[in-house]
DNA sequence: ATCTTTTTTTAGATTTGTCTAAATTTTAAT
DNA sequence: ATTAAAATTTAGACAAATCTAAAAAAAGAT
């Protein structure tokens, strides 16, 4: 089959919000895809005849299987093209994004198989995330958030959760990247803070 | 400003038409894009009220000099592309070009730039293509066409002008590609075949 | 348990790019 | 110079993806 980039940005948006909570609604789904809850029902009643969600009205929606493959494998292009931006052509890792949000959408399998093989099968993106292999299955990865970092303790940065603008900037300013060593000096307990 | 992967289409095909005759008919537009010619004539409309193009009903059409820069740098991007796709992944040049086809509409200018310089500011695309530069000045190179080469001497490949798939199977069955050393041994003048 | 608020869906409209069929203009032929 | 043929444009329709406003359903508050 084959989609449009308009199905496949939903999917992979279901995908997402999916890792927080198993059924998805239609205001969560609309606020990520800065689209109208009005819109995010039309197009999941063609998701949902084209066999890839779950949906009952007013009761949320979730990937099916092939709904699921569906988006591991628009999550494993975005992460190649990132390594790529990042690896082979030098980007800054946090300007990538949008760039790999376009490439992501280009249709040829073999492209991404050489593209690949051509960075020599890398197992994480520029950000730290897990890349999906052919199958879809992914390293999972032992990770911690820094609120449940103990205090003192030296921990590595391997990811980052939030990848908004003002995250990325925050954390640049900082100087926080992947790799970097960091220590949680104190929790503020009233604003959750580190 | 910001074109349509529609628009940008019209505007390469244009070009490539504009390569053999001055004014480009509504006809042969529609046949170039496999569409048909009341299709053209919407789109020559826009592409007309944005600027891109010198149009006069039932007169046919030609990009002005906004278009033609718009067109080249498209051909830029699509022949980069071209170059990576063989170069760095290892495709046959003759695999490459629908997949350049959707790679040349990611809009973003930084890409192509550090793209360009990753591939180290190659001059030629995989068919021997000249590939222009930011302001969209490109090598003209020398060439012959067959038809016009003396019997019996020794030319190089250069480029290939008609890039049909049945073109490209052609000439992989006789296997001719750039850089092949040729020899026509005779004209058929009856049908001109060589 | 009823009422209010929030969420979701429906109905109908809009934009972009396309199409078919009919009308118009240009070109070619006599 | 007419007329026939070919090319082009117009008119009106359609599919995809979106929107606003109104209706319907679910959730929360008292």
């Amino acid at each position: 089959m084959n989609y449009s980039v308009s199905e496949e940005n939903y999917i992979k948006s279901i995908y997402h919000l999916q890792q927080q909570t198993d059924t998805v609604t239609t205001n969560s789904l609309a606020n990520e895809l800065h689209t109208k809850p009005a819109s995010v029902t039309d197009m999941l009643k063609k998701l949902q005849t084209k066999k890839l969600v779950e949906y009952e009205k007013y009761r949320g929606f979730k990937l099916n299987a092939t709904g699921n493959k569906l988006a591991l494998n628009i999550v494993r292009r975005h992460r190649l093209w990132e390594f790529f931006l990042v690896n082979k052509l030098g980007f800054e890792w946090d300007k990538v994004h949008a760039i790999a949000e376009e490439l992501e959408h280009v249709s040829s399998a073999e492209l991404i198989k050489r593209l690949d093989s051509f960075l020599n099968f890398p197992q994480t993106d520029p950000h730290g995330d897990p890349i999906p292999d052919t199958n879809g299955k992914m390293a999972v990865i032992k990770q911690l958030s820094l609120a449940e970092i103990a205090v003192k303790k030296n921990v590595v940065v391997s990811s980052v959760g939030n990848q908004s603008p003002e995250m990325l900037e925050m954390l640049k300013h900082y100087n926080i990247a992947i790799g970097t060593i960091l220590k949680v000096n104190r929790h503020f307990d009233f604003d959750g803070s580190v």
